[in-house]
This record gives structure tokens, C-alpha cells and sequence, in this order.
DNA sequence: ATGAAAGCGCTAACAT
DNA sequence: ATGTTAGCGCTTTCAT
């Protein structure tokens, strides 16, 4: 293997100068410069990252952590945010973790083992400690689609986001609303919230029964969320908004099953705008989060924060608010009267 | 930071010999041995893997070529794969990649750069030159959902699952079947071609109209299959067989936007058995791929290729069939008569 | 069984 | 502007 060593002898010069040209450093002799560059070329040399690595304290590696189950939008937005750190050049580790004190606590010690650059959370974590350590560690921290108090978080304005949602049902005539939300993720309080919100401007009685929350964000649930909602009203409700898309497919299937069609008899509104919203039957209307620009200012937000030189520095509490938008298609339509 | 001098120094001993009992070597005294251990847990000593790096000559990296477009199956495969190659402790590197020659340069030449220990490739390279690199650079390599000669391959038997997927329809008593498959990869051929072997073997005229290979398997472009086929069959057809569920979906899409009911009009089937394929209007049937199987056994056969220890050389050519199924459900039915 | 010493490839003072 | 030197944290001969 080429070494820098390698390239310094054949150019006749020091490694150090090698290793200056190499991190584009001032003061070098344009004319050796280039020599070395063209030597560099010639025999596809590249530096080794590990020993870079060690002497620079630095991994050029961002650790992820992604919920271990993990629905169609946020694999997603997950693709995404690997675009565009591998445009970057960064290795990535992965840190799968539940909502168990366990798990955090696996992750937290295996994060300190590791030692990543920076840290991109699409999991929140319970525990402080897993912050803190972050935090103490001067290791640069970044939330997509949630926020944390003192942590620059990328995400939609959830309440306001389900508050429209909800409005649009509103409008649409119908008064009697369920909600199918989750555990776990801060957003699905956050949209159960604005649900409620929505309810109260509209002057409608509040009543914790509208809402049910199920343990994931997916199909499945929505089935179970579904069920368990049929039970508590019967046939006694007209429109349904779901926390995800997910959610809203398996809520739409169990409908269907028990004999309700969507949107005659039931008026269905997702969040999200995964990929397949467009296609299924009935197309689904739904939130649209800014997925792209998530992933990308995340991952742009972290390289930032790790390579720091041009002073970004986001401070406490820095939050990047992204807009939504309701897009309307057919699982819903006006009450039938 | 504490490193192995300070373990060393704490318990009187040399680095030496902490080394051998980080690595499990023999011909330490079992008392030391102890000491030392007990010392590393209390003071949570982690080797750091850079140093360990640079003299073992391993990046304990695995990368992983991704198609730059990936549908939800491979998402999903690719998130199973992930979790298991994390939980032998790996850093993954990403290649996002194009059927472009020059995208495939691109890689390549990333490749060479970075010098992962291995590489799992969930997107088919056109270009020898990639595998040869590979191979001569003595980078193990596992290809997962599709074969290239020589090279450690996961997969199911493609022509054969599409061949019975096929002959689902005709045992329902459909006769002029359709098919939308997909251009890049060798599945999108082989699911082609286990189409027509059923075809014949049913003793039906092949005739190359009937299917239409599309850019990508996503359901968007499950809609542009499918009204390229209206195009070119009218309403003369009563069964489609689509090379990916979300093809199937984006082309159930337009048959109800063009008036068809599916599956009262026409069946159609599906493949991979996605996650939502059972809750979507009507539930698809579909051939399942062991997608949970097929990701374990990728990250296994990877960990072991590269730690090589057990002695473990699959071998050129060496592939592991992994068991399809047919999962009927509510998107194929008798023909109507 | 254990320690001393060399060296992996690189960068960063420190000289010059 | 350039070279010399030391050292990052670890493993591995090679002695003992």
C-alpha cells in the first residue's frame, strides 16, 4: 500500500509537506504542490483514515439512532439522511434502540465505546443521562422529527400540522372525530394535541375516549387502534384522523371490513404522505411532511456541527421549523347528511 | 481518555500484557487475567478502534451499494441487514448507485478509497471491473436478492416463484395474462422469464407484448406499465402478474381509475409480500420472499467472510436459495365466465 | 508467562 | 517554506 511516506520519498520532500498539500495547508511551494499532486494522481494514493483518525481524534463516523421498530416514513427519511451523509463522507454506526430502560441503556454504553463524531437521533430516548453524556462529551447532537430541549431539532410543527388536519374535517361537516395516535414519540402526543385543539375551537366537548393510542406506528395497529375504537363508539362517529399513514391504511382496512366504506360512511385523514399514499384505494389524504428537506438539513445541520470550522454554532434550543402541507385526495368527503 | 498504558500502569503490568487479555490470548496468568479485567470495568475502558485499526490493517467497515432509487422492499431488507451487521459491530459505508456507468466509476473508485472489509451489495453493478477489484483486492463480497457468477449470493429462485405466481392465475382460469417487470436488475428478467416458461408450459403462444419493463419498481411507475398495456391490449386481458408489489399497486391504481375492478375484471399478483400488502385495498396476493431470512443470512455470511476464522470460504459460486411462497389473498379471483 | 521495543500512517509542533 | 521529531493507542515479535 501507497503510504505518505511512499509519496514523499519519490518527490524528493518530507512527508510534512506531503501531508500539508494534502490538507490544502498555506504555505507550500506551488510548484512542489503540484508535483506532489500529480505524484498523488499518478499512483492513487489516499490517505489511511485510521491513522488520520488517531492522531486528529476524530472518527469521521456519525453514529444513528433509529427506533428499532421503525415505519415506512421514517425508513424513509432515514434513506434520505444516508444520502446525504455518504455525500459527506461519513461512516455511519447505527444504534437500534426500543422504548426500554434496557435498550437506552445498551445503546448509551455502546455509544461511549464508540465515541462518534456526532449523533443523529430519530429515536427519542427517555433517559437524560443519554444527553447529558452527549452533551458532556462535547459530541454535536442532531433530532429529525422531534425536538429536544436544547438540542437543535429538525421537524414540522406537529400540533399545528394535525390542527389543519382536523380543521379540514371540521369543514367537511363532521362533528364526530376519532383520533388513532401512539406511544412512545413526543409527535404523537403532539398531533393527539392539536386533534384536541381543533375539537375545542370548534367548540366541541372534550373527550379523552376519541382518541386511542397504540404501541407502534404502523398498519398492524392502526388495525388494533381501529378495533378498539369501533368498541368504545360503535358506529357512532364519521371521520378518523390518524397519526401516520400507516396507521390510517390499517384504521381504512379494518373499516372495510366491518362493512364501512371510505369516505361515504367514514372520512380518513393520515399524516405523513408516504410514497404509496397516491396509489392506494382510496388515495389518502393526508399531511405531507417535508421529508427531503428533513433528511437533508439534518444530515447538512450535522456536518456542520461536526466540521464547525465556519463557526456554526446552533446554540440551545435551536429549532428548525419546516412547513407542512394538507394534501387533499379522496379518503375523505363531506358528512353525509 | 483512559487507554491500555493506564489499565497497564493501574495494575503494575505491562500493555503487552493487557493486550492479551483484551484479545482473549492464552499465557496469562489467570490472577492478572482477572485483575485486569476487573480494572477495565471499572474504569470502562474501551480500546480505541482506530489504533486498533491502523495495526491490524482492518476497518471493522462494511460497505454497503445501495440502488440510488430503492423501493420499500429493499428498504426494508436493507434495515434487517443493518441491525444484524450492527450487532456484530460494524461501520457501514454507503454507496448509492445509478445504472450509470459513470455513477458505477464513482463507486468504484470510493471503494478503492475507503477500503471496507467487505461489501454487501443490494444493487447489481454492470460493470465487471467492480468485481474484480474486489476480488483482487481480497474484499469478500455477498450479493443479497440477485446472483452474479463466482460471488456469495442470497436470494430466492426467482424464475420458479414467478412461474408459480403465474400458474395461480392460470389454475384460476386466466388465459390472456399481462406483466409489468422492471429494467436494471436480474430479477426483473428472471421474474419475466419464469412468466413466460408458465405461459407455455400451459401451451399459450409467447408473445412479447405482454410484458412491459418499466424504469423503476416503484408504484409510480406501476401506473406507466399499466397504461402503456392498455395501450397496447385494450381490455383484452383478465390477469396481470407485476414484478414488485408496489408495482402491483401502482397498476391496480389505474385499472380503477380506468373503470376495472380488481379482482372482479381482473387478478392481480404481486411480489415480495410487503409490509402493507395485507392491509391495502384489495389485499394482494403475492409471492413472499423471506425477507427477514434473507437479511440475517447476508449479515452472517458477511461477519463471517471477513473474520474468516472458522475456517469459513464459501467459495466461488456458492449461493444459498432461500424458500419463497405464494400468499393468496383478495387481489386474484376465478375468472369471470 | 511477561515485558521491552518497534512500528502501523499520519499530523503537529518546533526548528531552521 | 520545509524538514525533523515526537507521538497518537495499539499489537506483535523477540527476549527473557
Amino acid at each position: 500500500m501507497v503510504s505518505i511516506k511512499d509519496i514523499a520519498k519519490q518527490a524528493g520532500m518530507s512527508p510534512s509537506t506531503v501531508s500539508r498539500v494534502i490538507n490544502g495547508k498555506k504555505h507550500v511551494n506551488s510548484a512542489k504542490r503540484a508535483e506532489i499532486l500529480r505524484l498523488i494522481e499518478k499512483t492513487g494514493y489516499v490517505p489511511n483514515k485510521a491513522a488520520r483518525s488517531m492522531v486528529l481524534k476524530r472518527s469521521y463516523t456519525v453514529g444513528i439512532v433509529i427506533p428499532d421498530t421503525f415505519n415506512i416514513f421514517q425508513r424513509e427519511l432515514f434513506s434520505i439522511i444516508e444520502r446525504n451523509l455518504e455525500s459527506f463522507g461519513y461512516y455511519t454506526l447505527f444504534f437500534f434502540a426500543k422504548f426500554e430502560d434496557q435498550s437506552e441503556e445498551a445503546c448509551l454504553s455502546r455509544l461511549k465505546a464508540e465515541k462518534p463524531d456526532g449523533v443523529i437521533m430519530l429515536h427519542e430516548m427517555k433517559n437524560p443521562a443519554f444527553y447529558e453524556y452527549l452533551s458532556l462529551a462535547g459530541i454535536p447532537v442532531v433530532t429529525a422529527t422531534f425536538n429536544y430541549p436544547g438540542i437543535l431539532s429538525i421537524h414540522v410543527n406537529e400540533e399545528q400540522a394535525a390542527l389543519e388536519a382536523v380543521n379540514h374535517l371540521l369543514s367537511l361537516g363532521h362533528r364526530n372525530i376519532m383520533m388513532i395516535s401512539g406511544d412512545g414519540f413526543t409527535f404523537g402526543r403532539q398531533r393527539a394535541e392539536g386533534f384536541f385543539q381543533a375539537l375545542m375551537a370548534a367548540g366541541l366537548s372534550w373527550n379523552e375516549n376519541r382518541v386511542v393510542f397504540v404501541r407502534h406506528y404502523t398498519a398492524e395497529f392502526g388495525m388494533y387502534g381501529m378495533r378498539e375504537l369501533l368498541l368504545r363508539a360503535g358506529r357512532d362517529f364519521t371521520a378518523l384522523f390518524a397519526a401516520t399513514d400507516e396507521l390510517a391504511i390499517g384504521a381504512i382496512r379494518t373499516l372495510k371490513d366491518e362493512g364501512f366504506r371510505v369516505p361515504e360512511d367514514v372520512s380518513v385523514v393520515g399524516f405523513d404522505d408516504i410514497d404509496i399514499a397516491n396509489y392506494i384505494t382510496p388515495r389518502l389524504t393526508t399531511v405531507r411532511q417535508p421529508i427531503k428537506e428533513i433528511g437533508e438539513r439534518t444530515a447538512l445541520a450535522m456536518h456542520r456541527c461536526i466540521s464547525g470550522g465556519d463557526g456554526f454554532n446552533p446554540g440551545p434550543g435551536k429549532e428548525q421549523i419546516l412547513p407542512h402541507r394538507l394534501i387533499i385526495r379522496e379518503s375523505t368527503a363531506a358528512m353525509a347528511r
